[in-house]
DNA sequence: ATAGAACCGAACCGTAACGTACGGTACGTG
DNA sequence: CACGTACCGTACGTTACGGTTCGGTTCTAT
């Protein structure tokens, strides 16, 4: 019934019926958090338990595909690093930075976030694993050739990349992730996330930049 | 019949039967998450669910209860700062690190925190609230002084004490809380929250520390 | 000693949600 | 046209847990 053709990874083929549903579910899921119903699901997406239970198999069947198909959904567009020099490097680095801003701001994240930490208590599945691995790990592995190559082209320093990504991790997210989960009302204008964005890169630059580079700092 | 003498803020004056089934019930949080029933922790507490009932009025009731008893718990003492070098100053961070890179990453910390974020979607209680206020706003509190103060002795340099708060928690958290919350293995071995302490209280002396101290920088 | 309060243990009730089953409909295929 | 498939809508069984009630026990005070 779903074998239209084989995704990439695991994530089975999904009708656009299948994925209308899983957006039901994650729309739901944004609205009322982890109380949410296998019939309230049904009721939204208009369909029937038991395609759901056909479809999914189990509750957290349900749960772990909505996860899997935010996660699909959110494959961002690799940065190319040809050329690069302190500008361009900056600038990789403040988009990184912002766009992360803006994911770990967004409701959907924070309620997947919600339901994967409640969920990591009682391992009954792996959705804080699933969480984890598309969110700050798929961070780190689309963010660390790009430190590599700042340090190849001399413009970092550093020894460990896993330990500078850590830092740089740190600069921009601070304390909005665990106040956004912990439901502090904290509205993130683009703005500020702008601004946020610069001034993590500047820091973690100064921490973390090449005492001396190729061309002078301040080479265009 | 808990009317013995109020205490400073809203948490009633506890029994000591009270203390020991809150701790039981902190236990039992700690190892069951969020999924404990009423039951258990009478059980666990050798105590009747009427009496539960009685002292805590409901379920959440009980919840909040156990995470104001622990937040009472870890009231840490203040940091005096008198005779402010950077060696002080320094120890005082490093200090700060250290103590709350151990309490995010203790066991109860986690679990608190997990059905915090749980709770704070559907805003039943203000669990979230709670935490936040006894965790990151707690901190906040009682790091200011120090950096203010270090501020005032010439030996860091920042615009917004707030800003500079948020970047030395960002440099000491990292991904660790929300890595832990997520459910990935991560010992934090007390080697390693040294060495955290100390890279962090360096790196965030080094974004605000003073570019001219009064003294040299080697003062002792 | 006796009355009453506090509390324990267990039984009980109501609700809510998971998971299943059944009837009904639309559509493709022989 | 008959038939099978996939699906919707809904009603049902079952389980689990929150919350309540009740009998029995210990402790304290008069």
């Amino acid at each position: 019934m779903l074998h239209s053709e084989p995704d990439i990874d695991g994530s089975e083929a999904l009708t656009e019926r299948q994925q209308a549903v899983l957006d039901a579910a994650l729309r739901l899921l944004v609205e009322e958090g982890d109380n949410l119903t296998m019939t309230a699901v049904a009721r939204r997406a208009s369909c029937s338990k038991e395609t759901l239970y056909k479809w999914f198999g189990d509750r957290d069947g349900l749960l772990t595909a909505t996860v899997q198909w935010q996660a699909s959904k959110v494959r961002v567009a690799p940065i190319d690093r040809k050329g690069l020099d302190l500008a361009s490097l900056t600038a990789s680095l403040e988009r990184f930075a912002s766009d992360w801003l803006r994911v770990i701001s967004s409701d959907t994240s924070v309620a997947l976030n919600r339901v994967a930490v409640g969920h990591a208590g009682s391992g009954k599945d792996d959705l804080g694993a699933i969480v984890l691995q598309n969110g700050r790990f798929a961070l780190a592995r689309r963010l660390k050739p790009v430190l590599e190559a700042g340090r190849e082209a001399g413009l970092l320093d550093f020894d460990d990349a896993e330990t500078a990504f850590r830092s740089f991790f740190g600069l921009v997210g601070r304390d909005v992730q665990i106040r956004l989960l912990l439901g502090d009302r904290l509205e993130l204008t683009e703005a500020a996330i702008g601004g946020d964005a610069v001034r993590a890169t500047q820091q973690f630059l100064a921490l973390y930049g090449a005492k001396t580079g190729p061309q002078g700092p301040r080479a265009g």
